[in-house]
DNA sequence: AACCGTGCCAACCGCCCGGAC
DNA sequence: GGTCCGGGCGGTTGGCACGGT
């Protein structure tokens, strides 16, 4: 046993085998880099024997690819791609490896300790603080009557709570759902790359924009739910209005009557055309997963009507 | 200066899937 | 059809760094 595993606190289990566990060190990465450059990969688990490494294969392999790999980004995630993870957890949920093959030179490791260290702690504070101010708003200040709270900004509350709510509970489920999920999510990344993908999201953003700029108080803390940008309707809330978009409020904001229907025009052909793209779906699964209507469209990935996801 | 708590992230572990036999 | 094996995936662990007391 080395210092090195001594200091990473693992009694090498291995030892006995001449197999070393623990962190890499720059003289390994060399050698696993040079044999990998000079003789591709082959059978990872032969790949030690033959490179000279006291390690197991599964390990030159984690250590390849999720490092030493050439065209892997290292430092800060940007708001592009905090963006795309947030949406595509939305839809895939804890499908790392999926979420990463959409995001060149990022490995599903690196977006998994992303997303739990800080995504999932962003979701549940703002979901936390939302659902602290409202309650603030109606019972604890008795001279606060909740009729003297902005609509919009009730509104906007509960709307953010719910979806945030919903979101997370979906991110909680996804890992039980089935492995016939798998071939969904195939379809569904194959619409995401598509021309009807690229103007859904842009389509979308057209509606954070409106949403945002009238929605200041929100947009301002909830990075979280303004860019993933997937609202989700909560069936265990108590939101009677969460699936509607703002549309009337006291400080005189009326949705722009083009915009709003020209994108209402654009998601309903855009679903016109997703259905129609799911009908041809190898998977076979109903079209209760994929439904249409005057909301919009909506996405059940467990099939509850309590549990659809809203675009 | 020492201790403690917390966040980050590289690495490990165990399970599952698909291909070969 | 059953078994074995390699590889991939997601969850978890634990050392390090850093800030607060």
């Amino acid at each position: 046993m080395n210092l090195n595993e001594v200091k990473m606190g693992k009694i090498a289990c291995c030892d006995k085998n001449g197999v070393k566990k623990g962190a890499w060190t720059p003289e390994e990465d060399q050698i696993l880099v040079n044999y990998i450059k000079r003789h591709g990969h082959g059978t990872w688990r032969s790949l030690p024997k033959h490179a000279g490494l006291l390690r197991c294969g599964k390990s030159c392999r984690l250590r390849w690819t999720n490092y030493l790999r050439p065209g892997i980004k290292r430092g800060p995630f940007s708001q592009e791609e905090e963006s795309t993870i947030i949406q595509l957890h939305a839809m895939f949920g804890n499908r790392w490896a999926v979420i990463a093959s959409q995001i060149p030179g990022r490995t599903d490791n690196e977006i998994k300790n992303y997303w739990n260290t800080h995504l999932k702690k962003r979701g549940i504070c703002l979901a936390e603080n939302l659902q602290h101010s409202l309650l603030l708003c109606q019972s604890d200040n008795p001279s606060h009557n909740k009729d003297q709270v902005s609509p919009l900004t009730r509104h906007s509350i509960q709307w953010e709570s719910a979806r945030l709510e919903a979101e997370l509970r979906l991110s909680m489920e996804s890992s039980q759902l089935s492995s016939s999920t798998n071939k969904i999510a195939d379809h569904f990344l194959l619409l995401w790359n598509s021309e009807i993908g690229k103007s859904f999201r842009q389509i979308k953003s057209k509606h954070e924009d409106l949403y945002r700029s009238h929605v200041p108080e929100i947009a301002s803390t909830a990075k979280f739910g303004s860019s993933s940008c997937v609202p989700i309707q909560a069936g265990n809330i108590n939101n009677n209005h969460s699936t509607n978009m703002i549309q009337q409020e006291e400080d005189g904001y009326k949705p722009s009557t083009d915009s709003n229907s020209s994108s209402l025009c654009e998601l309903s052909d855009f679903t016109n055309t997703v259905s129609d793209m799911l009908l041809d779906s190898p998977v076979g699964f109903d079209l209760d997963f994929f439904q249409g209507n005057e909301d919009g469209f909506a996405i059940s990935l467990d099939r509850s009507p309590d549990n659809s996801l809203m675009f």
